[in-house]
RNA sequence: CGGGGCAUGGCGCAGUCUGGUAGCGCAUCUGCUUUGGGAGCAGAGGGUCGCAGGUUCGAAUCCUGCUGCCCCGACCA
C-alpha cells in the first residue's frame, strides 16, 4: 500500500474523550472513528487488523470442527419471551417495534435464535454433537459505554453454540473449545490466562474467562505461582489460615472510641493492626431481617460469595442505617458480633482471631480482647472474603498473585436451560424425546483489538504483535522529492516485497523524516526499513524492529532475504 | 439510577463572569525554501458558537426549556 493513496489520518493531538491507551492510540492512529456513544466506524486501516483477528478465530473454529453460519441481528420478541429473558434482561436489551407494531430486539447474544434453529433442524441424536458459530455484530445498550471499542454498545462478537446428547459429550465439546481458544490467543501473540469464572446471569455450570493481561484491565484475577490455577478474583477461594486459633490471653474490655467509625481510624486510635480487628457488616437476610458478616479488618467482603450463603438475600444488599440501629442499638461504625440476636457468619480468617477488637454495639464504644467461644458463641464459618496477594493457592500449590485482565473470551457449559425452556429435543437411542445439553462460547472480536493494544504499546504508539499487524513492513524513504536514488530503491523494495506476498506500507509522502518516523511508530508496524541517501552511498539500508531501540544495517541488495529472516524471527 | 461537568471550523481549546457581530494551535489548500526525529516564511479556505424560545438597539455571552456528550459513584461498620 502506498501511504500517499491510503485514506488514513493520524492525529498528533488526542481527542479529549479518550482515557486509556488503546482508545487514545486507536483514535490517533486512525483505526476507529466515533459515530455515537459506544458506536464506532472501523476505518480501512483498522479493519485490516480486525479482519486478521477474525481470520484466526475462524480458522481455529473450523479446525475444531465448528460450522459457521450467520444469524439475524434483529430478532422477534417472541423468542425472548419464550426463554424468559424478555423480562430478565433489563434495559441493556435494545427493543423496538416495526411498522406493524410487532416487538423486536437487536441481538445482544443469540442463544434464543440458535436454539430455535436447533429445535427445527436437529431431530436425532445421530446429528450430535454439533457446534455452530458466527462472527457478527451485537448490540448491548450499556449504561456507560467507555474506553472506545473496549466497552462499546455495538461490537463484533464470535459466538458459538454446541449441542450434545449428554453431559459427557458437552464436557468434551467444552474442552475442545477451550483448546481452540488457547490456540487462537496464542497465535495472536497475546499474553492471556484462562480463569475460572462465575457463570452469572447466563446460567449453567462450568465457565472460564479468557483474560488478556494488562494493567488497565477492568477485571482482577488471582493466579497461582505454583501451577496453572487462575480464577476471577470474585471466584477464588480464600482458604483458612494454617494452624489452630491462638488461645485467649486478654480480658474483655469496653473502651471509649469517640467518633471512631472505620477500621483505619480504629487501628490508629488503639494502635492495633487492622488484621486484629473484626469488622461486622450487616446485610439483608432472605425474607427480611439482617445477617451479620464478620471479616478481619484487613479483608474485603466478596459479595458474590456472601449472597450464595443460605439465609443471605441475593443480590447482596447492605442493611440500611435504620436496620442497623434496630438490630444493634448502635450507629453504623460501632457494630460488633457480641450479643447480636441475628445470625452471625464469620469469614474463615476472622473465625481464627483471638483477643480481637470489634464494635460494642454502642455509640462511641468498642470492645478489645474479644474471643470466640468465651465472650460470644462460636460463629457459623464460611468463605466470605476476596483473596489477597500472598494467600495460599486453592489448588494447594504455590501462592496467589493478583493481576488485572481484559475479558476477551468466555466459555460456558449451559446445560439444558434454553433447550428445556424452548423445547429443543431430539430422539435418543430409545426413541424418546430428550432435551439437549448446550455450551456457548464467545469472543469479543473488536475488544481483542483494543486489548492487544492495551497490552502492547509504548509512549510512541502501538506495537502490533506480528500476526494481527495491519501491515508487516513499513518502508520509510527519506527526502523522496529530491533523491531519485531513494525513490527508485523504495519502489524496487516495495514491488519486490509485495510480489513476495508481504504486506507492505510504503511511506511515499513528501514529508520530513521526523514526521514519518513518528507516524510509523504510532501505527505500530512491526518491521521498519529506512531508505536514505546516507546509507545508500554504501549500498546499505536500515532496519528496526518496533520494540527495538537501535538500528541494524543490511545490504540493499539482500533486502528480501533479510526481511524474511526478521519476519521469521518473531 | 444518583452527583458533577461540557457543547465555539476536521481535532484540541480561548472568548461567556463584565452583551457590541468570533479568535488561537494543530490539520487542510497555494507558492517559495527545507529534508535523518512531528520544518520556516507568505498567503488562502473553512464556524447559522448544540436546538428552540425569551430579554435587549444589539446575544457565543443574560434568562427559560430541550437535546447530545463526558466524568465520578453504587462494600460503610
Amino acid at each position: 500500500m502506498r501511504w500517499s493513496r491510503y485514506p488514513i489520518n493520524t492525529m498528533k493531538e488526542t481527542p479529549a474523550e479518550a482515557e486509556i491507551a488503546s482508545h487514545r492510540l486507536m483514535l490517533r492512529a486512525g483505526l476507529i472513528r466515533r459515530l455515537a456513544a459506544g458506536i464506532y466506524t472501523w476505518t480501512p486501516f483498522g479493519l485490516r487488523t480486525l479482519r486478521k483477528v477474525e481470520a484466526i478465530v475462524r480458522e481455529e473454529m473450523d479446525r475444531a470442527g465448528a460450522f459457521e453460519l450467520l444469524m439475524p441481528a434483529v430478532q422477534p420478541a417472541e423468542l425472548w419471551q419464550e426463554s424468559g429473558r424478555w423480562s430478565a434482561y433489563g434495559p441493556e436489551l435494545l427493543r423496538f417495534t416495526d411498522r406493524g407494531d410487532r416487538a423486536f430486539v437487536i441481538g445482544p447474544t443469540h442463544e434464543e435464535v440458535i436454539t430455535d434453529l436447533a429445535r427445527r433442524e436437529l431431530q436425532s441424536y445421530r446429528q450430535l454433537p454439533v457446534n455452530f458459530y458466527q462472527i457478527q455484530t451485537k448490540f448491548r445498550d450499556e449504561i456507560r459505554p467507555r474506553f472506545g471499542v473496549m466497552r462499546g454498545r455495538e461490537f463484533i462478537m464470535k459466538d458459538a453454540y454446541s449441542f450434545h446428547i449428554d453431559e459427557a459429550s458437552l464436557a468434551a465439546g467444552y474442552a475442545a473449545m477451550r483448546d481452540a481458544y488457547t490456540r487462537m490467543f496464542t497465535r495472536m501473540g497475546l499474553e492471556f490466562r484462562a480463569v475460572r469464572a462465575d457463570s452469572g446471569a447466563i446460567g449453567g455450570s462450568a465457565s472460564e474467562e479468557f483474560q488478556v493481561l494488562a494493567e488497565s484491565g477492568e477485571d482482577a484475577i488471582a493466579f497461582s505461582d505454583g501451577d496453572d490455577y487462575a480464577a476471577n478474583l470474585e471466584m477464588a477461594e480464600a482458604l483458612a489460615p494454617a494452624g489452630p486459633r491462638a488461645a485467649a490471653a486478654a480480658t474483655l474490655e469496653r473502651v471509649a472510641t469517640p467518633d471512631v467509625r472505620t477500621i483505619a481510624a480504629l487501628g490508629a486510635f488503639l494502635g492495633v493492626p487492622a488484621a486484629r480487628c473484626a469488622k461486622t457488616l450487616l446485610v439483608e437476610a432472605e425474607g427480611g431481617g439482617v445477617v451479620a458478616l464478620v471479616l478481619r479488618g484487613d479483608h474485603e467482603l466478596n459479595a458474590l460469595k456472601a449472597q450464595k450463603l443460605p439465609g443471605v438475600a441475593a443480590p447482596l444488599r447492605m442493611a440500611s442505617a435504620e436496620a442497623v440501629r434496630a438490630a444493634t442499638g448502635a450507629e453504623p461504625g460501632f457494630v460488633g458480633p457480641v450479643g447480636l440476636a441475628c445470625p452471625v457468619i464469620a469469614d474463615r480468617s476472622a473465625a481464627l482471631l483471638a483477643d480481637f477488637v470489634c464494635g460494642a454495639n454502642a455509640v462511641d464504644t468498642h470492645l478489645t480482647g474479644v474471643n470466640w467461644g468465651r465472650d460470644l458463641p462460636e460463629p457459623q464459618v464460611a468463605d466470605l472474603r476476596n483473596v489477597v496477594a500472598g494467600d495460599p493457592s486453592p489448588s494447594g500449590r504455590g501462592r496467589l498473585g493478583i493481576a488485572r485482565g481484559i475479558e476477551v473470551g468466555h466459555i460456558f457449559q449451559l446445560g439444558r436451560k434454553y433447550s428445556e425452556a424452548m423445547n429443543c429435543t431430539v430422539l435418543d437411542e430409545a426413541s424418546r424425546p430428550t432435551a439437549l445439553y448446550m455450551g456457548c462460547y464467545g469472543i469479543g472480536v473488536t475488544r481483542v483489538v483494543a486489548a492487544a493494544i492495551e497490552q502492547n504499546h509504548d509512549e510512541h504508539g502501538i506495537i502490533w504483535p506480528g500476526p494481527i499487524a495491519p501491515f508487516q513492513v513499513v518502508l520509510v524513504p527519506l527526502n523522496i522529492a529530491k533523491s531519485q536514488r531513494v525513490r527508485e530503491t523504495a519502489d524496487r523494495l516495495y514491488d519486490e516485497f509485495t510480489s513476495a506476498g508481504l504486506e507492505v506500507l510504503l511511506d511515499d509522502r513528501d514529508a520530513r523524516p521526523g514526521a514519518k518516523f513518528a507516524d510509523a511508530e504510532l501505527l505500530g508496524i512491526p518491521h521498519r526499513i529506512v531508505i536514505g541517501d546516507r546509507g545508500l552511498e554504501a549500498g546499505r539500508l536500515e532496519y528496526r524492529q518496533r520494540r527495538a531501540t537501535a538500528n541494524e544495517e543490511f545490504a540493499a541488495d539482500d533486502a528480501l532475504a533479510f526481511i524474511r529472516s526478521r519476519l521469521a524471527a518473531r
